[in-house]
DNA sequence: ACACAAATAATTGTATACAATATAAGTGAT
DNA sequence: ATCACTTATATTGTATACAATTATTTGTGT
């Protein structure tokens, strides 16, 4: 893989997994000389992490994690819960015993990873799951954009998401493997829709760090 | 607006309006010459341009306008057939006589464009009638994935378009804001999807550059 | 101690220089 | 004349230097 590539993954990763948390200023130089290259190589991948919605750059002062707006949240989930479960119906046509052992495998990951309260892997695999799932599909286009969904997802999580965001308690991904494995289309793709709308019903939008404070009121 | 901006905006319109067809090449000397900047500015619209798949960059050997293979080119419009009939109940639902009045507009612009032969100005018309109506559904973030197809199909429209494709002779513009004006959300639907599919089927898709002609056949 | 202004430091924007690589041209042998 | 091989040219990859802008600190007066 080019270096530019594994640069732009690890600083991905550390987004996606809560290390980097929204409003994280992304110093070039800083950046630069941890990774061990020159600020050119940084610039591009923060431009494109840019392009992609999870650093903005203000002009002349710099990137940051994207901390994304109460907006921004509902319209990534209301996108996943439109095109994800229209999905479904292509994810049955491929389905077969190999395609369920995988990702029984990867339901298995995401149980570990809770259980060992890692929450990096489990929101990684988290995210594999629902996207390696929209690969299925057989559109790798649309494939591509539910897997920036699913991270920005990631993002939007980070800024007003709760504990039972990131590990739903809205039951286990495992209960839609069931549904394909009984080949029951109908059935899955309302599965996926409810979850989703979980998801989305879990975040808590009225985030105190973005709105003003009224210190007057509130020590009156 | 910024400089950057500005040269992205200039090149994707010559890649959308086939000024700039398939395979085209781009090398970062002649632009930067062109446009009156260092290469350093052209380097990153080009690593847009090919984040979004107008133009791939190949290491060491520069950019060219991108060929979509066959499979990417079905996938653009597959995504758009799935997508934008979805929208357009969100669209019925914020219809109003002033928006009427302004895609009215814009379709007008289209049959100008055609009549007077600028295929340049017609497509871009007939692209933006499409997302501007994308807008309308009130999500931005899949908004900008449809803006984004439908300069895609603009691009698979070069490789693999006819005449037909551009000026879709399936029938107008206008019969979706008939169906909007009378609050037939269905049909508008049901009529997009025929449109669009209607553009796929225009596609021709055994491009005599791409597939390997075989000589010895060929004059044995 | 506070507000305001000036100076300094830190950071990004852009251009340029040099190295690495790929393409094209040239040379000679068969 | 064609092929292999070498040399030259063109193009991209990366680092660095300097300019422009913003942020922080320092100093001064009230």
């Amino acid at each position: 893989m080019a270096n530019d590539e594994k640069i732009y993954q690890k600083i991905l990763k550390a987004i996606v997994e809560h290390q980097l948390p929204p409003g994280a200023r992304l110093p070039e130089d800083r950046l630069s000389e941890a990774f061990g290259v020159s600020r050119t190589g940084i610039r591009k991948v923060l431009q494109r992490l840019a392009l992609e919605h999870f650093v903005v750059i203000a002009r002349n002062k710099g990137a940051q994690v994207n901390h994304p707006s109460e907006e921004e949240a509902l319209e990534v989930l209301d996108s996943r819960i439109l095109i994800e479960p229209l999905l479904i119906a292509g994810v049955q046509a491929n389905w077969s015993s190999e395609q369920s052992e995988r990702f029984k495998d990867l339901v298995e990951e995401e149980r570990d990873a809770e259980q060992a309260g890692d929450m990096a892997a489990s929101i990684q695999a988290t995210a594999r799951f629902h996207y390696e799932l929209a690969q299925l599909a057989g559109n790798s286009v649309l494939a591509a954009f539910v897997e920036q969904l699913c991270y920005r997802s990631s993002l939007v999580i980070a800024a007003y998401g709760t504990r039972s965001s990131v590990s739903c308690d809205c039951g286990d991904h495992s209960q839609l493997l069931d549904l394909l494995d009984k080949q029951q289309p109908q059935q899955a793709q309302a599965w996926m829709k409810h979850h989703l709308q979980e998801i989305k019903a879990s975040l808590v939008l009225t985030s105190q760090e973005e709105q003003h404070i009224d210190f007057q009121r509130l020590f009156s």
